[in-house]
RNA sequence: GGAGAGAUGGCAGAGUGGUCUAUUGCGGCGGUCUUGAAAACCGCUGACGGGCAACCGUCCGGGGGUUCGAAUCCCUCUCUCUCCGCCA
């Protein structure tokens, strides 16, 4: 959520920087949202002024044993009015929040302007794709080792679904275990085990809802229950309603878990194979950090995942998202793709926000600053990395000729030294 | 699942219809004293919103209700604790 002062102050700035990344600020409405809400607000809390200050009265004249039968008249038509200017009031303020809920971030002036994924922006790029000859695709690989089974998984559950069998589900598990050893021992991050269910509250504080509910998956019953589409929300909600001491910062949290994603609106793409599932495992990084930090943080943190590619020798590449291709809640965003030999091309594999007092602002998760004051603080989450992705990009790039898979050998201490997975 | 007890500012903890502008203690901040510190003493110290400001409003787990007036009474939900039952 944006700050409602600067929305009310400099409005049409705001919509310019929106503009950016070609959402459309409806001013007028907005405008005349405002207007109301302001005479409405000035006139209830002045009726209520006067209601408190009679009542008070009347306290005094009991205690004093007057009647009090001539205030209690006055009272009639106010208690009348309020009530009703409570109502529309509240009314009001919920259009203004589900207004202001829906709005997305503003992006950092770094952020190179854009219509979409094209006008990306390539920083860095890391390795050398290896020339393999006619590169099998992982799915290929997988099913030639009989030990991925989409088949399994269709009939189990349906599309994107995928069973793991011996040595590759080993390897994915592996996965897990390496990069949360190597965040925790080498990057200072403490692990967390959280709910891989949330309540509606804690979407709406990272900004999943209320606009973007059609992504998740709800459960059935009496809660207002989804399964979670990334430990990010979980982890930042660690914050929520909270004000911590500024000497326990920066926060830096990492989790493994399951994300289940209902991938509405991607029908088509990515249809075989692991790339896009409705249930993959993600190693998330967050950070929580005073606001100075959180540009400096950003950098660190996008290092961090790069670290688990490098130490896997996997070539990737860096790119700054353009404002129209970034997510709702980021500021800025970088994406780090790896490299798959069957697309020729590079992947997505990562993707590390700094979403500045924006998650923040919305489940009001502060620090208590020097001047002793509760300070919103920033928030920052990154892929550390995809894991499902990661055994993507492993199985094609480490293919042999013979349709075996050499095992990279960063993880050969997490399988007992096996140096390739077979038939 | 059954029975009971609770939820009040950073923490502890009073308040059972109107002198509540929420008592008090701890912690924190400032001061006095001191070479410095500690102790002692004095003062300040919740969050959110509106307003140029004076000031005003809202918030006692969430939501709803009764009342001129609710931390306090009623309904409901959530969570925590104790005991019983079941259970990985």
């Amino acid at each position: 959520m944006l700050d409602p002062k600067l929305l009310r102050s400099q409005t049409e700035q705001v919509a310019a920087q929106l503009a950016r990344r070609g959402f459309v600020f409806d001013l007028d409405r907005f405008n005349a949202l405002e207007a109301r809400r302001k005479q409405l607000q000035t006139e209830t809390e002045r009726l209520q002024s006067e209601r408190n200050a009679g009542s008070k009265r009347i306290g005094q004249a009991k205690a004093k044993g007057e009647d009090v039968t001539p205030i209690l008249e006055s009272m009639d038509a106010l208690k009348r009015q309020l009530g009703d200017n409570e109502q529309a009031l509240a009314a009001l303020q919920t259009e203004f929040e589900d207004f202001a809920l829906r709005l997305p971030n503003l992006p950092h002036a770094s952020v190179p302007d854009g219509k979409d994924d094209n006008d990306n922006v390539e920083v860095r790029r890391w390795g050398t794709p290896s020339s393999i000859e006619n590169p099998k695709d992982h799915a290929d690989l997988g099913e030639a080792l009989g030990q991925m089974d989409f088949a399994a998984g269709a009939k189990l559950t349906g599309a994107r679904f995928t069973v793991l069998r011996g040595g590759l589900a080993r390897l994915h598990r592996a996965l897990v275990q390496f990069m949360l050893d190597v965040h925790t021992r080498e990057h200072g991050y403490e692990e967390v085990y959280v709910p891989y269910i949330v309540n509606a509250a804690s979407l709406r504080g990272t900004g999943q809802l209320p606009k973007f509910g059609e992504d998740l998956f709800a459960l059935k019953g009496e809660q207002e229950w989804f399964l979670i589409p990334t430990a990010e929300v979980p982890v930042t909600n660690l914050l929520r309603e909270e004000i911590v001491a500024a000497e326990t910062l920066p926060r830096r949290w990492v989790a493994h878990t399951p994300c289940f994603r209902s991938e509405a609106g991607s029908a088509g793409r990515d249809t075989k194979g692991m790339i896009r599932q409705h249930q993959f495992e993600k190693v998330e990084l967050v950070h929580a950090v005073e606001p100075s930090q959180s540009y400096e943080t950003l950098e660190q943190l996008t290092r961090h995942a790069e670290a688990i590619l490098q130490k896997l020798e996997l070539p990737y590449r860096v790119l700054a998202l353009c404002t129209g291709d970034m997510g709702a809640g980021a500021a800025k965003t970088y994406d780090i793709e790896v490299w798959l030999p069957s697309q020729q091309r590079y992947r997505e594999i990562s993707s590390c926000s700094n979403c500045e007092d924006f998650q923040a602002r919305r489940m009001l998760a502060r620090y208590r600053g020097a001047n002793g004051k509760p300070e919103l603080l920033h928030t920052l989450n990154g892929s550390g990395l995809a894991v499902g992705r990661t055994l993507v990009a492993i199985l094609e790039n480490y293919q042999r000729a013979d349709g075996s898979v050499e095992v990279p050998a960063a993880l050969r201490p997490y399988l007992d030294g096996v140096e390739a997975i077979t038939a």
